[in-house]
DNA sequence: GTCTATATCATGATAGAC
DNA sequence: GTCTATCATGATATAGAC
């Protein structure tokens, strides 16, 4: 306990910087080797603790998402038990999903900025026994949300929810992997902020955004364009 | 002439294939054996007629993307002529934009619904040269967009604008890659419909969520709470 | 638990015959 | 333009000393 502060746990520090890889390049382009060489551990290191690469990336996952998914469904919980039986507001329920992941960034003991967009990128990593665990862990949350708008939204097809949560997963994990990155559109500077700051004023924009598609107009398909139009 | 049916060039062979396996495993995860493999034709043929595994990607890329630019191109300045000096519409400039590439995954010819997702999966791609790639593919068309917008949303401020068309993006790449994919959300089928109906009515769906997104109540800064609105 | 050393295999690329 | 053969490298994983 003399001086434990600076030698972290070579678990530990595996997770970190494979965290920080995968987000900065993702799986397939993240070796075992940048990994161990930049935590400053051996290279059997992996294979020793965690059994392989794919057991890693797991586990670098699980270690975020078991915290921020039962966070989600504290707040759920604790809004349907004030709300008491009455029906959430959209706003409530977007928040309470969304927000919670965005405002997980300004917490560095919780994976802070790196593990959000390590989360935004890799929900359409290519990956295939990634995309399914992360299927997994994610479901029972996802459902108890959908569920939560159905009943806030009783007006709004159950069908036409789902598509919206899912544009709203999209919108969400864009604005995320690229905050720091891509910028395809932003590439003229659009406001010059540290990483705090920044996140900060993503939160209400990416939450206005959301709830004006969630309450959106519904949509005209082709084959019903006999009643009265927009 | 007489049977060059069957017997379709080869460069042309490695690009459907390479376009395909990008998009099922990403650029990372795919090999130049799977390419010609799955292409027929011989390992050295990736490099004798593209140089490089880059230089193949970039090649998928720009065979679809330089049509699809074009069109983008010539619908806005087809708008704006007709419009004849007033604003347009911001659900013409978003069905511009969106719709195009929405509609291009019908057309087999131009790569269909495969080219798309892997559209949507490569903007969030790790890989550094694909990302700078794509930025400058996209710069004229993008920066065009964005100025029809201003105008067309005079009231929006503009930095809101350009984080809304970021949001627009994400939403609609997430939704084309999982379209027939990951769909974390959509585990539960929504609807049995084979992927030319999906598209048909995605594109609505989409439109709405976009719209309502992109015209929503602008956001409140916590430091600027005294004030009403921005 | 940590290291070195190495096994085994797949990768991108190229040289050179045809 | 297409093939075979091969190079050089880097990958994941493991065996075994300490």
């Amino acid at each position: 306990m003399v001086e434990a502060v600076r030698l972290i746990d070579t678990r530990e520090r595996i997770l970190d910087s494979a965290e920080r890889l995968f987000m900065a390049h993702g799986y397939d382009g993240t070796s075992m080797r940048q990994i161990t060489g930049e935590a400053g551990v051996n290279l059997a290191a992996v294979n020793y603790h965690f059994g392989s690469k794919e057991s890693l990336i797991q586990e670098v996952f699980r270690r975020r998402l078991d915290w921020l998914n039962e966070e989600r469904m504290r707040i759920l919980n604790e809004l349907e038990s004030e709300a008491d039986g009455k029906a959430l507001k959209p706003s409530q329920i977007v928040d309470g999903f969304f927000g919670t992941m965005l405002r997980m960034a300004g917490d560095e003991n919780r994976g802070g900025i790196t593990f959000l967009r390590l989360m935004g990128r890799t929900l359409t990593e290519p990956s295939e026994f990634i995309r399914a665990f992360l299927a997994h862990e994610y479901k029972v949350v996802l459902d108890r949300y959908k569920e939560a708008l159905f009943q806030a939204l009783p007006d709004v097809p159950k069908a036409e929810i789902v598509w919206r949560f899912h544009f709203m997963l999209g919108a969400t994990s864009y604005a995320i992997a690229g905050t720091d990155a891509l910028r395809l559109v932003t590439d003229w500077q659009i406001e010059k902020e540290d990483s705090v700051d920044r996140l900060d004023r993503l939160l209400p924009r990416l939450m206005s955004f959301l709830l004006g598609g969630l309450r959106a107009q519904l949509p005209q398909f082709p084959e019903e364009a006999a009643s009265d139009g927009e």
